[in-house]
DNA sequence: TGCATAATTGTAATGATTATAAAATAAAAA
DNA sequence: TTTTTATTTTATAATCATTACAATTATGCA
């Protein structure tokens, strides 16, 4: 668990006012990482915050993604998930549980040919398959 | 310009019966690198073939995708594209254009840590930023 | 306190995709 | 060729995540 007082100067380092609805949003974020969508955050946060508005969670995550402070993982095709891990990482959908796992990798190492001077804003190693559990129950 | 006979033959091979729209559909895909998204398609074939149904394209590209034939391309959050290119390669978007661009990459050196023991099934490489093109334009 | 600004809310609109059932077409059987 | 059956295509409605918008509430400051 991270003490509100860290949440409170994260975002206001990312040029975000720290009212009460992001401090919450981004701590869920933050305390749970399992890339949730906005309808997760926004089903939890309700139990607590019961006047909380989805658009709310909508308009929140924007801000928080402009300003760079989480990023928007989009594996799925139907649905945009969100995740504060800063450090560089790919993710892994399984087919069959649905988990989304994150992982390391070599980045250093990559070459990409035919994007000379091309400006990268946002890179992303998505993988689908079936993970490592639901292959050993065959 | 590629032949009907080809892609028929194509459809085939992939375990599709090769109906008229099922190869004017694949036809278009591949004479057309760009990506295209559903709307882009049926609009297109819609001139040629005046009675075409957009189901019948989500269909078709459904069932192309299951035997696969072709991928589907998750790059924008809003729609999914389509893409006939069998080669490994990755997905470079253009914020500014919005042109999308095939790279080639070193996947042989790409190096997961933590997979170990999951099944690959699909595997994409997507980077967002400014094309050369539009960086030099300032 | 009173005013300006920012944040939040509720509702409606948008738009891509999917579901469904009917119609048209193709293939198989008689 | 006719009849029957299976496949493909179509049109329309439903779904659902996201966005637009305008009203309401909260915040900061003179
Ligand atoms: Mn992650
Ligand atoms: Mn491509
Ligand atoms: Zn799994
Ligand atoms: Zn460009």
């Amino acid at each position: 668990m991270q003490l509100i007082q860290n949440i409170s100067d994260e975002l206001i380092l990312y040029g975000i006012k720290p009212s009460y609805h992001r401090i919450k949003i981004y701590e869920y974020i933050v305390n749970n990482n399992i890339h949730p969508t906005v309808d997760t955050i926004f089903k939890t946060l309700s139990n607590e915050i019961p006047t909380l508005s989805k658009t709310t969670v909508y308009n929140t995550l924007k801000l928080f993604e402009e300003q760079k402070l989480i990023k928007s993982v989009n594996i799925e095709e139907n649905e945009i998930r969100y995740d504060a891990r800063k450090n560089i990482h790919g993710h892994f959908k399984c087919e069959r549980c649905g988990k989304i796992y994150d992982f390391d990798y070599n980045y250093n190492d990559l070459k990409y040919k035919g994007l000379e001077h091309f400006i990268f804003n946002k890179t992303d190693i998505m993988i689908k398959g079936i993970c490592k559990l639901c292959a050993s129950e065959n």
